[in-house]
DNA sequence: ATAAATAAGACTATTATAGTCGGGTATAAA
DNA sequence: TTTATACCCGACTATAATAGTCTTATTTAT
């Protein structure tokens, strides 16, 4: 309820990760899964998003890894969580795929409008929350 | 992720609806219910968690039903949505019952304080934001 | 008395999240 | 050119959270 996603958890623990392990080599999805203990099939997953979403580059095959493609200032956490959460509205009918006016209930619940308010201003706080600010 | 639950949908459709319906009568769980097409148990929790959080005046037996107990512009969403979601925060580790600097993670992921100021922003909205505000 | 309403807790179903597995491709280095 | 390492990606399963239902009790106006 109104609670990050472990995959938002690990966008936003490995994009620190490799912002402050900038040593001349790529960071592999192993050192971060190992340093952390977490599932390192969940963490390649969400290094995979975040190079998609060209926030972090990818270098495939031995000595291969991720490093960060902009620095730590110019990225935002909502950046980050979009990566692996496309949808991460307040509620579904302000969701990009929900046609205009679509309203689950009877007579239509009426908040849409004002809760689209109160959503903006949630994107404002993660985007004007720089990964250098988690640092 | 990061969405916000039925019955908090369901809290504010709630507050909403008493805050215009203010015939005499009190409102009943049965009306709202009906009005949205929503399951009445669900809707009677919600009102009862509203009226345990003083936020709303329960009263019992034939005729019965809730009203609001203070006016819309001093009620704030914030309120409304801990009466139904009492632990509403982005990530378990800034949970009330947590422990202090308990990280679930190895060696600690080090983002639980600038989370915490996320926190804070995100709950500055809520409690900006009024019920007045979604009429 | 009866009917209409809240109160509360246990239970079930559904959905979303978290985590796993397997097969593929790219590449540095022996 | 073989091998080991690492990314890539989709399908699958398990678990947890949410949503919804059912039942029983209590209150109170008529």
């Amino acid at each position: 309820m109104l609670k990050l996603s472990k995959k938002s958890e690990y966008a936003l623990m490995a994009a620190r990760y490799m912002a402050i392990k900038n040593h001349g080599n790529a960071v592999t999805a192993k050192e971060i899964a190992d340093n952390y203990k977490i599932s390192f099939e969940l963490v390649s997953k969400v290094l995979q998003n975040l190079a998609k979403n060209k926030i972090a580059i990818s270098f495939q095959g031995v000595k291969g890894g991720y490093t960060l493609k902009k620095n730590p200032f110019e990225i935002s956490l909502i950046e980050l969580i979009q990566a692996v959460e496309p949808d991460y509205q307040i509620t579904d009918c302000l969701r990009s795929e929900s046609p205009k006016n679509e309203c689950s209930y009877s007579d239509c619940c009426k908040i849409r409008d004002p809760l689209a308010e109160v959503q903006r201003k949630i994107d404002k706080v993660f985007y004007e929350t720089k990964l250098a600010h988690i640092i």
